[in-house]
DNA sequence: GCTCACATGTAATCCGTTACATGATTCT
DNA sequence: AGAATCATGTAACGGATTACATGTGAGC
C-alpha cells in the first residue's frame, strides 16, 4: 500500500492550466470559466466549453479540483475549488519552460508576403487594410478589455492587467508599422 | 453543353493561397514549396508535406495548376504551373478582406497572464526568460531569414523581406518591452 | 410572454500534424 | 559505405471547434 493517496497520474496540458488558473483567480463553474477566457486569455490561449467541461472532470478525478453543487434553485451549478495539489500543479507549470511552442497564424500577413504579385494601388490598399484593422484592434483592447484587467489591478491581481496592456501596445506598434510603410509605398 | 469546360468549383481555403503563392515565387514541386515555406511562411502560415501534396492535387483537379513529369534521372519529380485560371484566383484572393481570422497562442503570454500566482522572484524569472526567448527569436530571424529575404528582394521581389523585417521588428519590441517589465518588477 | 443569459454536457466534424512507406542521389 | 537530402505520397492520430441537446432564471 502506498503511504499517501495516488491518483491517475495524468500528464497535463496547457488547456488544464487555463483552468485551474482561472478557478485560482475567482471562477467558479465551467461557464464562468469560459467566460472569464472570452475577455482575456482568448487573445492567446482562446478555449471553448466543449474543451472546458471535459478538462473539469479530468481535473477532478486527478485530484486537483473538487467539485461540488451549487445550485440556485431548480438552476443546477457546480463549483469547482482547486485543491493542494492543484495548487502545486499550477506553481510547477508556472515555474517551468516552455512546452507548447508559440503559435501563430495571420492571413494578412500571408498576403502581405505574396503581395509581389499586385499592382501598386492593390498593395497600398491592403496596407492600408491591415493597418486598419491593428488600429481597430488596439481601440477594442483599450476600451473592452484593459479597463477591466485595470479593475481587476486595484484588487491586487495586477498581471492580467499586464498582459492586456502588452497586448493593446503590441497592436499599437504594428499599426504604426504598417502605418510607415503606407507611407514609404506612397511616396 | 456549358459554353466553357467547367471544373469544379472547389472553395479554396488558405493553404491553397499559400501553395499557389508558393509556385508564383518560383518554387516547382511539392517538397519545394515546403522547404520554401520552412523559412518564409512558417512564421505566420505553416504546413507540411502531408498537406502540400493533397493540396496540389486538389487545385490541379480545379484547374488552377498544371503539372507535368520532371524526373531527374531516375529520381520522381513532379513541376508544378499556375494556369491564368490559378493566377486569378490568387489576385482575387490577395485583394480581398480577410476571411480567416488572426490566431495567436502563446503558453508564455498565459503564464504571466497568471504570474500573481508565483513568489516575486519567479515573476521576475518567468519575465526574464520571455524577454531572453524574443531576443533570441529577434536575432535568429536577422541571422537565418532576413538576409534570404533581402537577397530576394534584391531581385525585386520586394515583399518577403518586408515580412521579415516586420517579424524581427516585432520580436525586437517584444523583447523591450519585457525588458521594462522586467527592470520595474526589479525595482 | 419572449428573449437573452446562465448552466452542463455530448457528438460530429474539421484540420492539421506525425508517423509510415518507399526509393534515388549527393555529400562526407 | 553511410548519412543526409531530394522526392512523393497515405494512414493514423490528436486537438479543437461547431453543432446538438436540454433546461432554468432574469429582465423587458
Amino acid at each position: 500500500m502506498p503511504p499517501t493517496r495516488s491518483r491517475a497520474a495524468v500528464k497535463l496540458r496547457t488547456p488544464a492550466f487555463l483552468v485551474l488558473g482561472m478557478l485560482r483567480l475567482g471562477a467558479t463553474s465551467g461557464y464562468a470559466i469560459k467566460k472569464a477566457a472570452d475577455v482575456s486569455t482568448r487573445f492567446f490561449w482562446p478555449t471553448s466549453l466543449a474543451q472546458v467541461y471535459p478538462q473539469l472532470a479530468e481535473l477532478e478525478s486527478a485530484g486537483l479540483v473538487t467539485r461540488r453543487d451549487d445550485a440556485h434553485g431548480a438552476r443546477a451549478r457546480d463549483a469547482y475549488e482547486v485543491t493542494e495539489a492543484g495548487e502545486d500543479a499550477l506553481l510547477e507549470w508556472l515555474r517551468s519552460g516552455r512546452a507548447a511552442p508559440t503559435q501563430f497564424r495571420d492571413e494578412g500577413v500571408l498576403r502581405l508576403f505574396f503581395a509581389d504579385a499586385l499592382p501598386p494601388d492593390d498593395r497600398l490598399a491592403l496596407v492600408r487594410r491591415m493597418r486598419d484593422e491593428a488600429r481597430a484592434a488596439e481601440t477594442r483592447m483599450r476600451t473592452d478589455i484593459v479597463p477591466m484587467a485595470d479593475a481587476l489591478a486595484r484588487g491586487g491581481t495586477r498581471f492580467p492587467a499586464v498582459v492586456a496592456h502588452m497586448g493593446a501596445d503590441a497592436y499599437a506598434y504594428a499599426g504604426g508599422w504598417l502605418e510607415r510603410l503606407a507611407a514609404e509605398l506612397e511616396g
